[in-house]
RNA sequence: GGACAUUUAGCUCAGUUGGUUAGAGCGCACCGUUCACAUCGGUGAGGUCGCAGGUUCGAAUCCUGCAAUGUCCACCA
């Protein structure tokens, strides 16, 4: 047997971390080629790989690895695969901005575009290893040997597949479209990438010219160079006259502009002058009605007059071309002004929409892209994407039951967002992605997976949204497009994780992809937890300047006690808070788990002697135990890390160390039970505090591997301990605790020589060492009376000060020196009280609705407290 | 404009189908240190569960309305 009084007083989580998380690795215990049992998958979301990982990430690898771990415990076949995301525009955004900042001007035109993704390329490698070794450091069991990223030849592959099937299938279209335009990226973007910030604007209300009938409202005056009709509702009397007319006006600086009045329902005939200047070129709602004009045979024009390098084009007029934005529309107003076209001139706040990552102010321009379409209907499926995502959280499909999210109320809110998707513009001006698998020659076109064959093909410059191959990522992860061992056995996967805020951008297109490519949906539950925000509640961020590194946390206070803090105190989808003293409770409970473990471990190492019968204590903790394993299995089963975590650390701090081993001390010959607790609390704590649970398990050489071994579920693995705790056992912890009160309140001094008189008339008062557990060993002198004592024959001897614990009570002997008036008048307070309860109690049992309608456990339960309170008032009636 | 969330002890937050006299951590007050742990032990103070109605035998929990705060969405030009 070692020796465990040398270990260290408090644990050293950085000395030995490290070389847990090697073991570990070593061992092949992530790997689940090496387990049996129930396949149960974890993909992690990838981080961005735009540099290192935040606290969010850290709760995000704490909950991973936390269901990881419990679930390879409870003899399933874990995979927790890990991977990183390319994030086209985030990270080609990143060092585009870096290498501005070293003072180049255009980095890509004066790099190009091999030299720039070069660049890109090296930096994301760096932060790739940067972010693989946190995770490590933070404990995740990630199976490294199947590590992805979305960038590379295997997901390549999967993605062009994944593009020329959808296609060939009709879903993939090319399309000239409003698009979302960064004039700042050069590129368009997804309308989950916009931001819509409030600002102050202007509004402006004006005509075109002196003889044109209808008033507008505008608060882009310089796109209105590019009208074309003006819209009216159809029923709006006010403009019934000139629906269908045609106007050409003057607007100056060499423009003639052709509008022609339409009529179409999205016009609020209550909005401002009911009537809107319509910019097909420049608004997404103006353009829907271009295309509704040529659909119903009454085509209306379509004018660019921004370009994509954000200035005016030539079609703005030739005193307009080349001019900003800001100058024509200062130009466009000064000249209304002048003309006496301008009516109004309001001041209002506006939410514009700004790149998020490029953050300008995005352009509506029209544009050829490639879109995916929401609404065709896929070749022999009978359904369109837009319901595959839909059934995918209602009713199920191919067999899988719907996605569970948690908490439920995502669940609307997926769906709402569902039915407002409009079709995804695919292609990005970026050159950091997945390039787009269509090949040109003159006005030929190849959608396929490889350079077809020939001269003079070309391939399109654009690449895919990031989204596009992070979207596939459950299954390309698991070898598609090739029909693979881990394929089948993995997916649908069982449990994903992911931050509210990424739920649209990301999980409606994982759902897409895979009960596109697969017909399958991609996981059983989806877990979604908050941001984690600063002390104050504030959003972490580099330009707050309240960035947190979570490993140097870590390097001060241990992985287990980040892990715990993060996890503690937390509801899903909720945002949770930061703040040192949070992480220092969770380092000292690490610390107190240790010094229970080097407790136990010296006394059993010395305790030779090992009880045959179980005392009262014994039967108490080991059913204490069982009880909460089965607790901690449910609460884990259903997600709630937070409650299985707290409830664990009260067992542990409170009954376990407080109670049990206080008493153990004294009552000694514990060396099984006490070994059988140290085992099966290390196993309950080993999912949330990975790495001291390990080096405890280590130190002690108990058998096997904890990180594979069988979780504790119910009496049977604790030991038939299967009782509900002792009310016994608790009866004389209320006394205990009632005594201590007694002697604090009348001021005894710790090493005074005191004697106690406790009178109770059911019980095993001698079933605790109750002189060690109130006070100094030595000093106290303690008389029981109890068990065959009627009550009407005991009464306290004078010159006791009198307490009440349950039915018993208890006397402290102050020789006389007691005030009787204090006495009584505590007595009275405390009758008057418990009066007051057993009145309320009875009328609730005397209450015949209450009795036959409440269940039988809680009818019984109040009876069981009444009866208790009786007695107590008994007792303190013959006191007065 | 729409939707969602939050409001419980000084602070940060739990509270799972409505059911004992509402909990935790931190903080605070008092007592305690050779005995696993001061990163500790003991004891205690502290809450009309945002407000107003309603349903129910019973409401922090369900319903309605209101208020404050936060988040997301939206094509009010």
């Amino acid at each position: 047997m070692a020796d465990f009084t040398e270990l260290p007083k408090a644990y050293e989580a950085a000395a030995v971390e490290g070389d847990i998380y090697a073991a570990w690795e070593k061992s092949g215990a992530f790997n689940p080629d090496h387990a049996k049992g129930e396949p149960f998958a974890i993909i992690m979301p990838p981080p961005n790989v735009t540099g290192v990982l935040h606290l969010g990430h850290a709760l995000e690898n704490s909950l991973m690895d936390t269901m990881a771990r419990f679930q390879r415990m409870r003899g399933k076949r874990v995979l927790l695969l890990p991977g990183t995301d390319h994030a086209a525009i985030a990270t080609q955004a990143k060092v585009e901005k870096m290498l501005m900042e070293q003072g180049m001007k255009n980095p890509r035109q004066e790099l190009g575009r091999e030299q720039l993704v070069e660049k890109i390329r090296t930096f994301a490698e760096e932060s790739k290893a940067t972010i693989i070794n946190q995770i490590r450091t933070v404990g995740t069991s990630a199976d490294w040997s199947r590590l992805a990223y979305t960038l590379d030849d295997q997901r390549n592959i999967a993605v062009k597949e994944l593009f020329v099937r959808m296609y060939k299938d009709g879903l993939i279209y090319r399309g000239y479209r409003v698009v979302n335009w960064s004039v700042k990226g050069q590129s368009t973007c997804s309308d989950d990438e916009i931001e819509h910030v409030e600002r102050p604007s202007k509004l402006y209300t004006f005509k075109y010219a002196k003889d044109f009938p209808i008033t507008i409202s505008t608060t882009r005056p310089e796109t209105k160079l590019g009208d074309t009709a003006v819209a009216v509702h159809p029923s709006d009397a006010r403009y019934q006259q000139y629906i269908g007319k045609v106007f050409t006006v003057d607007v100056g600086a060499c423009r003639v502009l052709e509008i022609k009045v339409i009529a179409d329902e999205a016009v609020e005939p209550g909005f401002g002058t009911g009537a809107l200047g319509v910019t097909p070129a420049h608004s997404a709602i103006d353009f829907a009605m271009y295309e509704k004009q040529k659909a119903k045979g009454e085509p209306i024009g379509i004018i660019p007059v921004i370009g994509p390098d954000g200035k005016m084009t030539a079609d703005a007029g030739a005193g307009y071309v080349g001019l900003s934005v800001e100058q024509a529309r200062e130009k466009f107003v000064t000249w209304l002004k002048t003309e006496g076209l301008l009516e109004k001139e309001e001041d209002i706040v506006q939410s514009v929409g700004t790149s998020d990552r490029y953050g300008d102010v995005i352009e509506s321009i029209p544009m050829t892209q490639w879109w995916l379409d929401m609404n065709k209907v896929i070749p022999k499926r009978d359904k369109t994407l837009r319901e595959l995502m839909r059934e995918a959280v209602t009713v199920g499909a191919h067999g899988n039951a719907p996605v569970r999210i948690t908490p439920d109320r995502f669940t609307k809110l997926y769906l709402d967002r569902v039915e407002n998707l409009r079709d995804w513009c695919l292609s990005r001006q970026l050159w950091w992605g997945h390039r787009i698998p269509v090949w040109y020659r003159g006005e030929e076109m190849y959608v396929g997976t490889d350079v077809p064959l020939g001269e003079g093909w070309e391939q399109d410059p654009d690449s895919l949204d990031t989204w596009f191959s992070s979207g596939s990522w459950t299954f390309t992860t698991l070898g598609w497009p090739e029909k693979t061992q881990d394929l089948k056995t993995f997916h649908p996967t069982a449990w994903m994780t992911m931050g509210y805020e990424i739920l649209y951008l990301w999980m409606m297109r994982m759902v897409l992809m895979s009960t596109y490519a697969l017909e399958e949906i991609p996981f059983k539950d989806a877990y979604i937890h908050g941001i984690l925000r600063d002390e104050h509640g504030k959003k972490f961020s580099k330009s707050a300047g309240n960035g947190i590194d979570p490993i140097e946390v870590i390097h001060q206070y241990g992985s287990d006690a980040l892990r715990i803090s993060l996890l503690f105190g937390i509801s899903p989808g909720n945002d949770s808070r930061y703040y040192t003293e949070k992480i220092e409770s969770g380092r000292n409970f690490t610390n107190k788990l240790w010094n229970i473990s080097r407790f136990i471990l010296t006394t059993i190492g010395s305790d030779d002697v090992a009880s045959t019968t179980k005392t009262l204590a014994d039967e108490w903790i080991l059913s204490r135990m069982s009880e909460v394993a089965a607790s901690v299995t449910q609460k884990l089963e259903t997600f709630q890390f937070s409650a299985a975590g707290e409830e664990l650390r009260d067992f542990t701090w409170g009954d376990l160390a407080d109670w049990y081993l206080e008493i153990a001390k004294v009552e000694k010959g514990k060396k099984i039970i006490l070994t059988e607790l140290l085992q099966t609390i290390l196993k309950l704590w080993h999912p949330f505090m990975p790495f001291v649970t390990e080096h405890i398990w280590g130190l002690a050489r108990f058998d096997g591997k904890l990180i594979v071994a069988p979780w504790p579920t119910g009496p049977s693995d604790v030991g038939a301990h299967g009782n509900a705790p002792s009310p016994e056992f608790e009866r004389l912890r209320l006394l205990v605790t009632d005594m201590r009160r007694l002697r604090q309140e009348q001021g005894i001094e710790a090493a005074k020589k005191v004697e106690f008189i406790v009178i109770d008339h059911v019980g095993a008062i001698h079933e605790l060492p109750l002189q060690e557990l109130v006070g100094q060993n030595e000093a106290w002198i303690m008389r029981l009376i109890n068990g065959s004592c009627t009550s009407n024959k005991i009464a306290m001897p004078d010159g006791y000060v009198v307490a009440q614990s349950g039915s018993a009570t208890i006397g402290l002997n102050l020789a006389g020196a007691v005030d009787l008036e204090k006495e009584k008048a505590k007595a009275e307070k405390e009758l008057e009280e418990i009066e007051k309860y057993i009145s309320s109690t009875e009328a609730k049992l005397g209450n015949v609705e209450f009795t036959a309608k409440a269940p039988e456990k809680v009818v019984q339960g109040m009876k069981d407290k009444l009866a208790e309170a009786q007695a107590k008032r008994e007792a303190l009636k013959k006191r007065l």
